[in-house]
DNA sequence: AAAAAAC
């Protein structure tokens, strides 16, 4: 915990106005390569091998590629960089207001700036602190809708990186009472699906309001037996279900007070078997009236009407599912012949190449472990973060990889959502995310391909498939998002070599004219 | 299957 706080005390320069998800100050830029930067790749016409009687599988590829590089070209023109410093496609969110919000007369309105929305000028400092110029698309529509008084319910889309975590910490800034009789009450709860994502948020909120300075921020996670029953004092409270639920009916947690309650990853904290539970008991804990905010980069349909009756009346922002997936993070897939072929591919593709950092997701902690202990013993320092570990070992851990100390993370779905990481180029997917029932999970597969490519960085995602079931889920997910998936061949290593070269080349020219362009990582070994 | 639980 020292780290964190330490962390949290010295931002760093150089932080794009897109750190709004970040734990900021603790991503320090890599050494930018300089093989990288020089053009360590060969020349793209001499790379691509076309005159050689290209097999079935590079045919494929070529055709892959070029139909690849125009959806690059297109999307470059409709592009746009704000000032804010976001790297945002251009893309429509729906805004749909509830009845009382329609009935309240209010014109719908999207601000420009930051200083529009009346804050108190040491929350401005805050959004300054975070490096924000302008708002994000999601900030601009959402924030006005937040801030109503009396406040309104609001059910929040927007692609991972584009500042979800801010917009929603701002209302709560606005919206916390410092004086003497309240100044040491909950006054809002924000609930998140992993210990992980619980501190990361916790990391934002002390960023956006170091300027107030009664402020404190709490988190409601699972401790040592030592630290407990202590009573929360904190304004915001941020944590997991389970033990927030605990806190409150063990009275260390007041929720008399509570005004606002936040889900963030919203689809999957309402979801998940147990979780949606919880989440409920919870709520059921807290004062009548309070603001319920969810947000998330995916509402799969099942999900919706759930989520509308957990937040009744909402004022909704929506993206349609083609709207989601995130240009700048190219999805490869490789197709290997047995289950075992896998590590040996995953060894190859780490051999091929130098990266910033990495995650490689797996399904089971078992295979995490496994993985993780051949990859060690065969020399590749890598680490491994599942649920299994108590919470000291996994704060470590995360904490390690955060600060670049440690820079392959074998994980399982347990970092799949939110984690935001800005040095992460790569994520593997070692086994595809499934439903339980053979069938693919796109949302999770987004989550998890999210966790690279953050703010027009450079991201590749590479998902290992074997077998026909497997390549039938990343077709599923590949047609639900409208997207195309570059196959690498699993017996011509040189050709893969060719493809993720030119794949990154053409990310590079939206990683060029990112401000923080810090990156491009990828680089040949 | 994983996650979340100081029960």
């Amino acid at each position: 915990m020292a780290s964190l706080e330490d962390r949290i005390s010295k931002p760093q320069k150089g932080q794009t106005a897109g750190d709004a998800e970040a734990f900021n100050g603790t991503n320090s830029a890599q050494p930018t390569s300089a093989a990288g930067e020089t053009g360590s790749w060969p020349d793209e016409t001499s790379a691509v091998d076309t005159n050689s009687g290209p097999s079935t599988v590079e045919a494929k590829a070529e055709e892959e590629m070029s139909s690849l590089s125009r959806a690059q070209t297109d999307g470059a023109s409709s592009e746009q960089r704000g000032t804010s410093g976001i790297y945002e496609p251009s893309y429509e969110v729906d805004v749909q207001l509830s009845d009382l919000q329609k009935d309240s007369g209010n014109p719908l309105h999207s601000i420009k700036s930051f200083e529009e929305l009346g804050l108190d000028e040491k929350i401005l400092q805050g959004i300054y602190q975070m490096r924000f110029t302008k708002p994000s698309k999601i900030q601009e529509k959402a924030l006005p809708l937040l801030l109503i008084n009396p406040p309104q319910n609001m059910i929040g889309q927007s692609q991972s990186g584009t500042g979800k975590t801010a917009a929603f910490v701002l209302n709560i800034l606005a919206r916390l009472d410092f004086s003497d009789s309240m100044v040491n009450k909950p006054q809002a709860m924000v609930l998140a699906p992993s210990r992980e994502l619980a501190r990361q948020i916790m990391g934002v909120c002390q960023v956006m309001g170091q300027a107030l300075d009664r402020l404190k921020v709490e988190a409601s996670i699972p401790v040592e037996k030592a630290e407990r029953g202590k009573q929360i004092t904190g304004q915001i409270v941020v944590g997991t279900p389970g033990t927030t639920m605990d806190l409150i009916r063990r009275r260390q947690l007041d929720a008399t007070n509570i005004k606002i309650l936040v889900l963030d990853e919203a689809d999957n904290m309402l979801d998940q078997q147990g979780l949606g539970d919880q989440c409920i008991r919870v709520k059921h804990l807290l004062p009548r009236n309070v603001q319920v905010v969810l947000f998330s980069a995916t509402f799969p349909d099942n999900v919706v009407e759930y989520a509308t009756k957990f937040a009744p009346s909402s004022n909704t922002i929506t993206l349609r599912h083609e709207e989601l997936t995130v240009d700048g993070i190219k999805q490869l897939y490789l197709d290997c012949p047995t289950e075992t072929d896998k590590y040996d591919s995953l060894i190859r593709l780490y051999g091929l190449m130098t990266i910033g950092s990495s995650i490689i997701f797996v399904r089971t902690r078992k295979t995490a472990l496994e993985i993780e202990r051949r990859m060690n013993e065969e020399g590749h320092t890598v680490a491994c973060l599942t649920g299994e570990f108590d919470g000291s070992q996994r704060d470590v851990i995360i904490d390690s990889f955060r600060c670049g100390h440690s820079k392959v993370l074998i994980a399982t779905n347990v970092l799949a959502r939110g984690i935001d990481v800005q040095t992460v180029s790569l994520v593997i997917n070692y086994d595809l995310p499934d439903d339980g029932r053979g069938h693919a999970d796109p949302q999770t597969y987004l989550h998890r391909i999210g966790r690279t490519g953050r703010f027009g960085r450079v991201g590749v995602s590479i998902s290992l498939i074997t077998g026909p079931q497997s390549y039938q889920m990343i077709k599923e997910i590949a047609d639900y998002f409208a997207v195309e998936m570059t196959s690498l061949p699993h017996d011509d290593w040189d050709k893969v070599e060719t493809i993720i070269k030119k794949v990154i080349k053409s990310s590079r020219a939206s990683a060029d004219y990112n401000k923080a362009g810090k990156s491009a990582e990828i680089n040949m070994g």
